[in-house]
This record gives structure tokens, sequence and C-alpha cells, in this order.
DNA sequence: CGAACGATTGACT
DNA sequence: GTCAATCGTTCGT
């Protein structure tokens, strides 16, 4: 069923070649202007050194939420710098990967200068590049669940999800710190193609921190790319 | 040391 | 729509 899609964009862009590594003096800026620029970004995953038939994972990213300040309820610095949140308060660039929900990974993408704690948690990606190894990764982190059942998921709901982003990028604990601005490093951050116009972006409070009370609950602090077929939730949340 | 609680997902009525 | 899976982090005793 699922096989290759038919509808593929002809690779004639240098999709191919090595993008340009996402500046990381826009993500020391102003959070919101950081998500707002770092949608419609790609999300690079390099083919892992002791898997030479593995695909290199490639993503759009069209989904992403704010959570900046100590002082925002929402967010993991709300309770100071500890050792879980310890790299939100370092450089910005850096990755922040955590475990919600005792299964859940999410990428978190540090912003804002140094000491002052803020990122962007990458809700929803879409699929451009290494599609079958998405599929295998999701397949594998599901089946070690005791109530795994196999379903079959459409390409571009690979990724749609932030749980579903780390598990189709293969992305856990053990690469907090990365510098996803490194053009080095086998997790990374590039700039859209040069000629891509930039997406309409819409804004809408963050999913799942009713926690936090207001006025943080309602802060429209999670951005979307509307058309995006890859947003998370049941039906793709707009 | 114990216990409550998630920046979620997927199965099921 | 409801609910369970599953475990690291945080906070209270």
């Amino acid at each position: 069923m699922t096989r290759r899609r038919v509808g593929r964009p002809p690779p004639a862009t240098p999709t191919a070649g090595p993008g340009s590594p996402f500046p990381r003096g826009v993500l020391a800026g102003p959070s919101l202007d950081a998500a707002r620029a770092i949608l419609g970004a790609l999300l690079v995953r390099d083919a892992d050194p002791g898997d030479p038939s593995g695909e290199r994972r490639v993503g759009r990213i069209v989904e992403v939420e704010a959570y900046i300040g100590e002082e925002d309820r929402a967010s993991h610095a709300r309770m100071g710098p500890t050792a879980r949140n310890r790299v939100m308060f370092g450089p910005p660039g850096l990755a922040y990967v955590y475990l919600v929900y005792g299964m859940h990974h999410c990428l978190n993408v540090v912003t804002e200068p140094e000491l002052r704690p803020a990122a962007l948690l990458i809700r929803a990606v879409e699929p451009l590049a290494g599609e079958e190894r998405m599929r295998q990764a999701r397949a594998a982190d599901r089946s070690r669940r005791s109530d795994a059942v196999a379903r079959p998921v459409a390409d571009a709901r690979l990724a749609a999800g932030p749980g579903r982003v780390a598990s189709a990028f293969g992305i856990d604990r053990s690469h907090t710190g990365l510098d996803l601005c490194d053009p080095a490093s086998p997790l990374r951050l590039e700039l859209p193609p040069a000629d891509e116009t930039r997406p309409d972006v819409r804004a809408t409070p963050r999913i799942g921190i009713a926690y936090a009370g207001e006025p943080w609950a309602s802060k429209p602090w999670r951005l979307v790319v509307p058309d995006s077929p890859s947003l998370s939730g049941p039906r793709g949340g707009r």
C-alpha cells in the first residue's frame, strides 16, 4: 500500500547537496522571531556510520512551540536550572531532548542568549527524504510497547507530532547538547532552499500545558504552517 | 525513600 | 469521546 509516493516534486533543485547551516544568530534572537524563521527550515539526520544501508532523513519543520524564560509557567525552566533543563540556560542552537510520559522523546532547539532559558519544541515535520528509514524507526519504537498493533502510516504523518518527530528521526536524550547549527553534526538544521517562498504562519495556544494556568496557557506561542498535511493532532490541527 | 505527574500517543467504546 | 502505557524528574516526608 504505502510504498512510494507518486507525486513527488522532481529533485531538480539541489535538495541533494549540502544545505546551508541554520544561522545561530537567528536563534539567539527573540524566541518568537526564531520560531517564525525556523518554520520551513530542514531537520537533517545523517545515516548512522554503523548502518551503511541507512538512509539520510530530511524533513521540513511545519509546527513549533516556544517556551520562553524562567517566568513561563509552562516551561521546564520554571523551577530554575536543574540537571534535566540545564542546556536551556546554555547557548542558542543546542538540542534539548527530554522524555515525556515515560515513553516519548521531544526535540527542542535552544534559543536566546546564554543564561536566558528558552527553547523551541519541534512539534511536527513534513518528511522530504528517508521516509523508509523513518517508518522503520517508528515501527521499532512501537513494537516495544505491550499494546502494540501494526497499523499503516502515511508518509506525511510519519513525524506529525513531537513524539513522532523524535521517533522517526531516532532522537533520544543522548542527543541533548548537540549543536544543531554545526554542519558537521549528524543531527542538524539547514536553511530552506533559497528559492522557496516564506510559508504562511498561524499562531495558536500551546498544546498540553493547561497546568501552567493563565496567562501562559493562552499565549499564542504555537506556530504552524497551516497548509501542511503533517501537523500534529488526529486531524492535523490548524 | 515514596509518590505524583507529565511540552504524548494510540487503542478502544 | 475515554483511558492506559511507562519512567525520569521533582518535591514532600
